[in-house]
DNA sequence: GTCTATACACCGATAGAC
DNA sequence: GTCTATCGGTGTATAGAC
């Protein structure tokens, strides 16, 4: 077995993200994958035990570096909009849902979805807390943890949609959100 | 080529969607697909041409059944609340991310998703426009376009975390949407 | 650590008998 | 309309040389 952190690893996992979001996870096979990266399918073996341990280190390798990134918006003078920038570009992407059909069906991957999304929950919550608290709001029927699931929800359907071509009352709800961004700026 | 309406070809569609949902649409295949129907294989070569063609017939029956279902939601005396119901326990359902993904790299479903999305909009937006205008619903921040919309994406999103094993904040969501039905009812 | 070789299962799809 | 038989391709995973 190989180093989790060797180049070849980390150039496997570079393959099968760019597989799984062109192709699909279906397509995530060690061959496909190996060819990818320009190496022979045998190598998967060396460096993971099995295709499932190779798409669950790509789900967590995607998921850490997601947290560091919210936590670097906590540090921005304007970390509710920079969320939603984040949320949109990357929580609609194809290979997003392909992980969240996956984790249908493999529990280490539903499991890393559990953990990610009640962890990145509670760092919005914290920043939404403090950011009501900054601008006086005290008694909206949006709490905060309701702000941050709105804030989600929406980023996601929104950007969801308009890969797959559909753009139905989106202007709306864009004009909706950036109110209520405006409102905390 | 069999017919499209018999009873063999509607069992292998209620196959598919079986195995699909518990498995993955990795799974979907016609192997599989048979086995689950209790049919030999190459039955599904006679009903359907590929693969691809029963997927997408498999997905167009449910988008029917769908449209069908809200279009009665719309002669209900609480259709905001009925159309919430069924959002709730279909969106998030695994079958239809499941779908979602498949849409990424299946044109036929993915035109199909386009459709179906579009359409249930322009008939939840005629409803809600209905609603705000008995209502009195005259200066809202969030236009009837805008409501369907929020609707969809918390339902979604909310019942696929349910699935998922992950609560965060779930409550004061169900609250915020309680309280927002309400004021229509 | 990377290579060649290979076992064995499953895949989509077709041909042709009945 | 359903059956048996089958082709060529691809999948996961392992063994063992270098």
């Amino acid at each position: 077995m190989g180093s989790k952190d060797s180049a070849v690893s980390n150039a496997l996992l570079d393959a099968a993200e760019r597989v799984i979001g062109r192709d699909g996870y279906g397509a995530a096979t060690s061959r496909r994958i190996a060819e990818e990266a320009g190496l022979k399918q045998q190598l998967v073996y060396y460096y993971f035990q099995s295709m499932d341990e190779l798409l669950l280190a790509t789900f967590k390798r995607r998921t850490a570096e997601a947290l560091d990134r919210y936590a670097a918006h906590l540090l921005s003078d304007q970390p509710l909009r920079k969320l939603w920038e984040d949320y949109v570009k990357r929580t609609g992407a194809r290979i997003t849902f392909e992980f969240m059909a996956l984790a249908n069906h493999h529990e280490g991957i539903r499991e890393e979805v559990a953990r990610f999304v009640t962890e990145a929950r509670r760092l919005q919550i914290t920043m939404l807390t403090r950011v009501y608290k900054e601008k006086g709001v005290s008694s909206s029927p949006i709490s905060p943890g309701a702000a941050a699931f709105l804030l989600a929800s929406l980023a996601m359907l929104l950007s969801r949609e308009k890969d797959t071509g559909i753009e139905a009352a989106h202007k709306e709800v864009e004009e909706l959100v950036e109110w209520a961004l405006c409102r905390f700026d």
